[in-house]
DNA sequence: TTAACATATTGACATCCTTCGATATGAGGG
DNA sequence: CCCTCATATCGAAGGATGTCAATATGTTAA
């Protein structure tokens, strides 16, 4: 439902960015340089609402950064919010090898 | 369909582990080690089968990994699949300073 | 072998996500 | 002020995902 929507993480917002193969292709495509939508749209297989769509959940992940000129939007990858979701990766799977550490046998 | 599924990329596969509300609740309860999939389940607030649905994506993501002792199972962070995930993340949005860039400005 | 327990799989249902076509917004040029 | 172009938003259709209850599988103990 909509409160489960709002209520949930900002960290799955920022890996969806990488969960939909026309994004990933996306991400390729900016690797090279800041890119105009118009440009992504004719590399790209899908229609310009999709476009649009998949760029909107890009910019709000923090991956990909967007430049208004005129009637044109350019589009690059956004290195601090890049970097920002490289962290997150790695505080999610690292082992806190906390000191306070205990009841590690203990199973069921 | 089946078909599109089965072409999707593997890298959707590895961050779709991140992309949910109740695998990063296991994610960070495995923070603090190995913990059995009963441990678990005491933890969260899903039933058994939703438990080894999510266990199940994890898995197969690389990023964590399964022991299986007896009847139980153990579950701990991969920190090889981790540090690819974090591989697979940096090279998607790195930027590539290639030699050869041109046509930076012709947009449409 | 049977019973009990831990985990996996199945089927059903609701929600979410992707996609499209149609339309709205917004900017520039004539 | 209109017209055109670039992009955004809306509404609908279909596919993918998360969840549960029920059941299956597999392991250990009696």
């Amino acid at each position: 439902m909509l409160q489960a929507q709002l209520l949930q993480r900002k960290t799955t917002k920022v890996f969806k960015a990488f969960c939909d193969d026309t994004r990933l292709e996306i991400l390729e495509l900016l690797q090279s340089g800041e890119k105009c939508a118009c440009v992504l749209l004719a590399e790209l297989e899908v229609g310009q609402s999709t476009l649009s769509h998949h760029m909107k959940i890009l910019v709000e992940s923090g991956i990909v950064h967007a430049r208004r000129d005129g009637k044109w939007t350019h589009y690059s990858l956004d290195q601090a919010g890049s970097e920002d979701a490289t962290q997150l990766l790695k505080s999610l799977t690292t082992i806190k090898t906390a000191a306070d550490k205990k009841y590690e046998e203990g199973c069921c």
